[in-house]
DNA sequence: GCGACAG
DNA sequence: ATCTTGTCGC
C-alpha cells in the first residue's frame, strides 16, 4: 500500500475527531516574547514555499526564520484547506530554534464550517497557542468603527466565530478568530500589536519570505 | 436546483 | 494563491 492523500471525506473526519481538543483558555502565565507568522506561497498549483518567520513581540525584530520548499497534496477545497498547508508548514515550524510563544496563521481559526480552521489544527498539533487572522471574513459582521482597534463580532450560524478587528483607521479589517489555547480577547489585542499597516508583520514577512523562495 | 466557499 | 503599474488621495 502506497500513503496516499486523505480523501475530503478522511481529512472531514479528521477534524471531527481533533476539534474537542481545542481550547479557548488563556493559560495565566502565558507571555508572549517570541511571535511566529506562518505563510505558504504557490509556483503554481503543485510547487509550493512554507515559511515561517519569528519575530520579537516587543521590538518586532526578526529572530528565526525557516522555509520548506515542497508539493501541495491536496487540492484547495473551502473548509478544508489546512490539508494543502499543514505538512509543509509542520516541517518549516521544526526547523525552527527559537521556540515561539505564539502562532499567527494566514487564514481562519474557529471561524471555520467545522469550527477547526487551520490556525485550530496547527495549533492542537503543536500543542502551542494559536490565533487565526483572514483577509476575509467566513460569517456575517457589522462594520466597525473606524479607529484602529476598533472590532465587531463575527457571526457564522448564530455564534460569534471571531471577530472583524480594523487594525488600522480607515483601511479594511480582518478577521481575527481564536486557533488554541488563546482567548478571543488576547488573540485580537496580539494581533494588534503587530500591526503596523492593515496585516500583521508576522503575515507580511513571512508571505515576503516565501515569495522571495519561489525564486 | 442555486449560491456560498479561508488560501 | 496567482496574473500586475501607475495612480488617486490623505
Amino acid at each position: 500500500m502506497t500513503a496516499g492523500a486523505l480523501t475530503p471525506e478522511e481529512a472531514v473526519a479528521e477534524q471531527e475527531r481533533l476539534r474537542p481538543l481545542v481550547s479557548t483558555r488563556t493559560d495565566p502565565d502565558l507571555v508572549v516574547r517570541h511571535v511566529a507568522g506562518l505563510d505558504v506561497a504557490y509556483a503554481d498549483d503543485e510547487r509550493l514555499v512554507a515559511a515561517v518567520v519569528v519575530l520579537d513581540a516587543d521590538s518586532l525584530t526578526t529572530v528565526d526564520s525557516a522555509v520548506v520548499t515542497g508539493r501541495a497534496e491536496f487540492p484547495y477545497v473551502p473548509g478544508l484547506f489546512a490539508f494543502r498547508e499543514l505538512p509543509s508548514l509542520l516541517e518549516a515550524l521544526e526547523r525552527l530554534t527559537v521556540r515561539p510563544d505564539l502562532l499567527v496563521c494566514d487564514g481562519q481559526g474557529l471561524a471555520h464550517p467545522r469550527r477547526f480552521g487551520l490556525a485550530c489544527h496547527i495549533g492542537v498539533l503543536t500543542d502551542l497557542p494559536s490565533v487565526g487572522v483572514a483577509k476575509t471574513p467566513m460569517g456575517r459582521f457589522a462594520m466597525p468603527g473606524d479607529a484602529r482597534g476598533s472590532a465587531a463580532d463575527l457571526v457564522d450560524d448564530g455564534e460569534v466565530v471571531g471577530r472583524a478587528l480594523r487594525t488600522r483607521e480607515g483601511v479594511k479589517p480582518v478577521f481575527v478568530s481564536v486557533g488554541h489555547r488563546v482567548d478571543l480577547d488576547r488573540a485580537c489585542a496580539e494581533v494588534l500589536r503587530l500591526c503596523v499597516t492593515r496585516l500583521p508583520e508576522t503575515t507580511r514577512r513571512s508571505d515576503a519570505l516565501g515569495r522571495a523562495h519561489l525564486r
